[in-house]
DNA sequence: CAACAGTTTAGAATTATTATAATGTATATT
DNA sequence: AATATACATTATAATAATTCTAAACTGTTG
């Protein structure tokens, strides 16, 4: 962490003009050891609070997807009501809790590879993305007809 | 397909009144042979349209949360941006195709099951869920430090 | 440093969903 | 069958998440 990355120069190469609040965006994503799920939400609130910056949230909605596109802001899907997104972009899968909304990454280890037999023409797999919920008690399921 | 299910014994079995407008949506919604892939608004736009009934929006909403509740429709995730049902309330995955926005349902064949190696403690695993996106073209990622 | 294109911003607009409160209706009881 | 009552429906308002807009601002290039 801190690697203090010249994040002037990482946006330029992007082709993003490095602006002050897109190189603060990227202290509060990417100057991190870890992994970090997040909401847009989260992150407007992190940078007001905890990096004392107040920067527009349209502005946030911008660099949010101005990255995702780039490649280097990956979105989660979960249940709709959030939209969550991951600095790791990289192929992996995520655990749900169900409980706590709490989003965990996968280790490579912790499933092993899909193999995904079925085919469509005339399209590429861009992405394969397994959701592991839990949750403390199981519900069971029920067909209608 | 036309089973004529007798969906008002079916509702009362639930504990749901089998009001006029429940019935029509159970029409609408599992009178069907195949799976059926949903938003609330496809959903109010065939009523109003193809069975020429006008149900208000926020029973469409009630009804279908209530048939969720109860197991017999099943939320997928996607992107955040639409939230689909699914009358395919049994464990499978989807692919989805990123050009036309359309889901479609794994057969069992297509995916072998997942092994998942991880435990969480004090956590059961609701469910595993895979989702393979599709498109034609194919974006690369990258890492941004 | 001037000029321009790309950015930021506040606030309005849009969209999806949920809440509200009045009205309506299915059902059990008489 | 009439009635009471709890549950449903409805239109509308409220909320939340996101996108749009148009004016002001700022990096960058020359």
């Amino acid at each position: 962490m801190a690697k203090n990355c010249n994040f002037i120069e990482k946006l330029r190469e992007l082709g993003l003009r490095p602006t002050k609040q897109r190189v603060k965006i990227c202290e509060a994503l990417f100057n991190r050891e870890k992994t970090f799920h997040f909401t847009i939400n989260d992150l407007v609130k992190m940078i007001s609070q905890e990096m004392n910056e107040k920067i527009s949230l349209a502005t946030v909605y911008n660099t949010v997807h101005a990255f995702e596109k780039k490649g280097y802001l990956k979105q989660i899907s979960i249940n709709s009501d959030k939209s969550y997104f991951d600095t790791n972009t990289s192929a992996h899968h995520h655990f749900y809790d169900e409980d706590t909304n709490e989003l965990i990454d996968c280790n490579e280890n912790d499933i092993d590879s899909i193999n995904v037999k079925k085919n469509i023409t005339g399209k590429k797999i861009s992405s394969v993305e397994v959701l592991v919920r839990v949750a403390s008690d199981n519900q069971t399921q029920k067909k209608f007809n």
